[in-house]
RNA sequence: GCGGAUGUGGUGAAAUUGGUAGACACGCCAGACUUAGGAUCUGGUGCCGUAAGGUGUGGAGGUUCAAGUCCUCUCAUCCGCACCA
């Protein structure tokens, strides 16, 4: 194709002003024309197949993959357009270079559309999926179709369950009974990260709390190494996730112990309990503990509200707490007192146990020792039921006043031996002394929580163990994967399909033979989103057989993914999920790396209006629509010259408008150079001063562009270069010039417009100029030198120099040029920045 | 409350990292060509001022010959986390 077009956008070009409406109506037609028959020539050639060659450099460019949701948005355009430009960039300069797509394609919203018009989940995502893969082609996306692939493909369901077998066998996954994130709504458990402000991420509903049984990742195993190896990403990966993931893993170094029951209190709870562990990370307060409090679900409450240890009316405020949701929890702090009491580990005062809501159940041990003097939730909580407050600690040369309280560190009073030191040595020597007398210890704590991976939904990956009476929990035989989903399946909302499905959980334990039940929870679907960019490592070739081989991981996984681009909304739970499964499967052998992604782009959001597009706020703009009215490369270019990636998009019409207009000048203009499959040669000295400029701009432009993919992600002012070289190529008419700068300025641009630009370069260049260009140092040397002069610092006149002259010419020049400012003045200093300014300091 | 960012024309944004603020584009204004057409081309466009000039990067100080950039304080907005013991 290319070679006998004839020219988009030509009917404006020559007959615009003849007839306004079949010119516009042929120029949409042949943009349309011209994008459609590169997008063929690219499928036919198989122009973005990554080489098997290892020998090659390499670029791994990632974008996180989409869920098959039905059209791709605005946010999905602008991640692969990014993608997509890093990726032919470094095709450019001859990596060898995978930019691989697949489709998140498990999950409840597949299930939700079945249940809303009878659709069958699978049905419902393959369709939506080959719909969205036609919106890739028309956007130009240089996607490997070869590796290609949709998580709920029973391949990919085959090695993800083979890997959940092999963490189940090291103790990485276990199933325990618990209290979960429930969603009435969706009729399903959550993960802690998908609780949001207490409510479900995906549907807002509020979350309630339930006890069932449950598999878990043990991530907190990892969490140590997933907080310190966050410093290996310092660089590539912007601040703000780092510090996110860092605070969610929330690593808090502190004093475990224990609280004793006193006798009285042993006996009222028949001996059950001895006591109670707490944590603190301020063991230099201990000796103003004054209470301490139980949350409500704690197992001793438990146990008194189920063997009648308190009257109703304590129960009944229990209930409340525990039921209240976790919005309403927060807001006031309320409590109940036991009529229990524990022995002050060193003290030997007896010390009240009241239970409060504020106290957590899911964080250490779900008790605390209360410190009302040293704590704002200690203190409120004092305050309002009347409990004892005890200053031990006062700011350094001061007394302590007990009117609110002092959470600082300071320095110890009351505290017996340990008065008189500073909270710091305190805090050590307490610890210390605790574990002398064995105690208590020094312990560390997470906000992480294991990961709650099972769900009671059909769309998802089965989790491939089996219950049998005799054996227990069986882990199925690999040589039986995938354990795949039946078809045959009535989904109506109301608890889990396969469940209620007449057969599919019935089978023999794959280890004694008799009778037995399938598991029939399904996998969250970050499992699969854990390990995708592995498997797009794996030759295709080879994929019916394995997962992916060490060899190929190694070589394009080496320094990790070298570009990943998403959304900051991922900066938690997929990120911090791949990061764990990438340190499992080192564990396992399976590569030999820390981390997954060393560079990591989050794009920031498409705005309309200042709102988020979203389809409630009827503010969305339809990529299909776009290109159908101006063509890919006009969108692409409108998102990437609009503004920087990281920040958010605005859309705006007119630019995109504008977008449109600079293509079509950009091919129009294109007519000023002449055929060729070498850059034209050019004396530089020969050339008039446009010429010269022109040439000045369009290598500037090059230099601009080299840093933007490596450093700044700054494409907008890598495009705004172009442009001003497009300006200064228009000023003058050397064909010589026009033809280089085209060589040059189309290379440069194939990354954001390839139709465009292949289009151009097929006519002009036999494609020969798609490749890595040299800049030519010349072109940048000048022959004068514009230098400002300033008078206190405040820009005046301009001067032009001959780049050799000297200091004192330049300062002769300069106080000629600026006298009229100088007179009647002394000058006082003289500064004179080289190829920049001179400033004249002056007073009266 | 804690943490992370961001504040520059009418708008989206630039500024080689301390050196002539506003590149590039949108919008707007004027003009040209015209079957006045929402096309194309040319010129202008931070603000005040006819001009000379003054003034200007959220605000107030400071360092410096020179500050959007560095320091101190402060205000506003956005995002994340949040009773984490």
């Amino acid at each position: 194709m290319g070679h006998k077009t004839f020219g988009f956008f030509r009917k404006t070009r020559l007959y615009g002003s003849q007839n306004n409406f079949t010119g516009s109506f042929n120029l949409e037609y042949n943009v349309k024309t011209m994008e459609k028959s590169w997008q063929e020539y690219w499928a036919k050639k198989r122009s973005f197949e990554p080489s098997e060659d290892f020998l090659k450099e390499k670029k791994y460019i990632l974008s996180m993959f989409p869920f098959p949701s039905g059209r791709l948005h605005m946010g999905h355009v602008r991640n692969y357009t990014l993608s997509d430009a890093f990726a032919r960039y470094y095709r450019q300069q001859g990596f060898n270079v995978l930019h691989p797509i697949g489709f998140d394609s498990f999950g409840m919203p597949a299930e939700n559309a079945a249940i809303k018009n009878g659709s069958h989940p699978k049905k419902w995502t393959y369709d939506n999926i080959d719909y969205m893969k036609g919106e890739f082609k028309s956007l130009g996306f240089s996607f490997s179709k070869e590796r290609e692939l949709a998580t709920s493909d029973e391949l990919y369901t085959k090695f993800e369950q083979g890997f959940i077998i092999d963490m189940y066998e090291k103790g990485l996954l276990y199933r325990k009974k618990g209290f979960l994130n429930w969603c009435p709504s969706c009729h399903t458990v959550l993960a802690n990260e998908q609780v949001i402000d207490g409510s479900c991420w995906r549907c807002d509903s509020d979350v309630v709390k339930k006890d069932m049984n449950q598999y878990y990742f043990k991530i907190t195993q990892y969490g140590d190494e997933l907080l310190s190896d966050l410093h290996k990403l310092e660089g590539g990966w912007p601040k703000q996730v780092l510090t996110m993931q860092e605070n969610w893993i929330g690593k808090s170094n502190g004093l475990e112990f224990k609280l004793s029951f006193d006798e009285k209190s042993q006996e009222r709870l028949d001996s059950k309990f001895e006591g109670f562990s707490v944590f603190t990370t301020r063991p230099d307060t201990i000796y103003g503990v004054s209470y301490a409090a139980l949350a409500p679900e704690h197992e001793i409450v438990s146990y008194m509200i189920e063997n009648s240890l308190l009257d109703s009316d304590t129960i009944h405020k229990i209930k409340e707490m525990k039921n209240a949701s976790s919005i309403d929890r927060q807001k006031e702090k309320s409590g109940v007192a036991l009529n229990l009491h524990v022995v002050h580990p060193l003290t030997k005062k007896h010390v009240p146990i009241w239970v409060a809501n504020f106290v957590l159940m899911d964080y250490g041990s779900g008790a605390v020792m209360a410190v009302p003097a040293h704590d704002e939730r200690d203190f409120d909580f004092a305050k309002k039921y009347d409990l004892p407050i005890r200053g031990v600690i006062k700011p350094f040369g001061e007394e302590f006043s007990a009117d609110k309280p002092f959470t600082d560190v300071g320095e110890l009073f009351d505290s017996e031996m340990f008065n008189g030191l500073n909270s710091k040595e305190a805090q050590a020597k307490i610890i210390e002394h605790f574990e002398d007398k064995k105690i208590g210890k020094k312990t560390t704590n997470f906000k992480l929580k294991d990961w709650g991976v099972s769900r009671q939904r059909y769309w998802g990956a089965p989790i491939p163990f089996v219950h049998c009476h005799d054996c227990g929990i069986v882990m199925e035989k690999k040589e039986n994967l995938p354990i795949a989903l039946p078809e045959d399946i009535v989904i109506t909302g109301e608890g889990n399909p396969l469940d209620h499905h007449p057969s599919w959980k019935h089978c023999k334990c794959p280890k004694c033979g008799i009778d037995a039940l399938r598991e029939t929870d399904t996998m969250d679907t970050f499992v699969e989103s854990s390990w995708y960019f592995l498997r797009f490592c794996a030759s295709p070739k080879n994929w019916e057989k394995e997962a992916f081989s060490k060899e190929q991981i190694k070589y394009w996984m080496h320094q990790g993914v070298d570009h990943y681009i998403g959304g900051i909304e991922h900066a938690i739970l997929h990120l911090l999920y791949a990061r764990f499964f990438t340190k499992v499967f080192r564990d396992l052998g399976y590569l030999e790396f820390d981390e997954p992604f060393g560079r990591l782009l989050t794009q920031g959001m498409v705005l309309k209006d200042g709102a988020k597009m979203s389809k409630s706020k009827g503010n969305t703009v339809d990529p299909d629509a776009i290109i159908e009215k101006y063509g890919a490369d006009t969108a692409r270019l409108f998102i990437l010259f609009a503004a920087p990636p990281t920040q958010e998009l605005e859309w705006n019409d007119n630019a995109v408008e504008g977008a449109y207009k600079f293509i079509k000048r950009f091919y129009e203009r294109s007519a000023n150079a002449y055929k060729t499959d070498k850059i034209p040669f050019i004396e530089h000295a020969k050339l008039n001063k446009e010429e010269k400029f022109a040439r000045k701009k369009v290598y500037e432009a090059l230099v601009r562009a080299e840093d933007v993919y490596t450093e700044k992600y700054t494409f907008n002012t890598m495009i705004a270069g172009v442009m001003e070289a497009m300006n200064a190529l228009n000023l003058q008419s050397n064909s010589d010039v026009w033809s280089e700068g085209y060589w040059i300025l189309t290379s440069i641009m194939e990354p954001v417009i390839p139709h465009t630009c292949w289009e151009i370069s097929s006519q002009k260049f036999s494609l020969a100029n798609l490749v890595q260009q040299k800049v030519i140092d010349e072109v940048f040397v000048e022959n004068t030198l514009i230098l400002g002069v300033s008078i206190n610092g405040k820009a005046r006149v301009e001067i032009e120099v001959a780049p050799d002259a000297s200091n004192d010419v330049i300062i002769a020049m300069a106080k000629e040029s600026a006298s009229r400012w100088l007179e009647g003045k002394i000058i006082i200093k003289e500064i004179v920045v080289p190829k920049k300014l001179v400033n004249l300091v002056v007073k009266d």
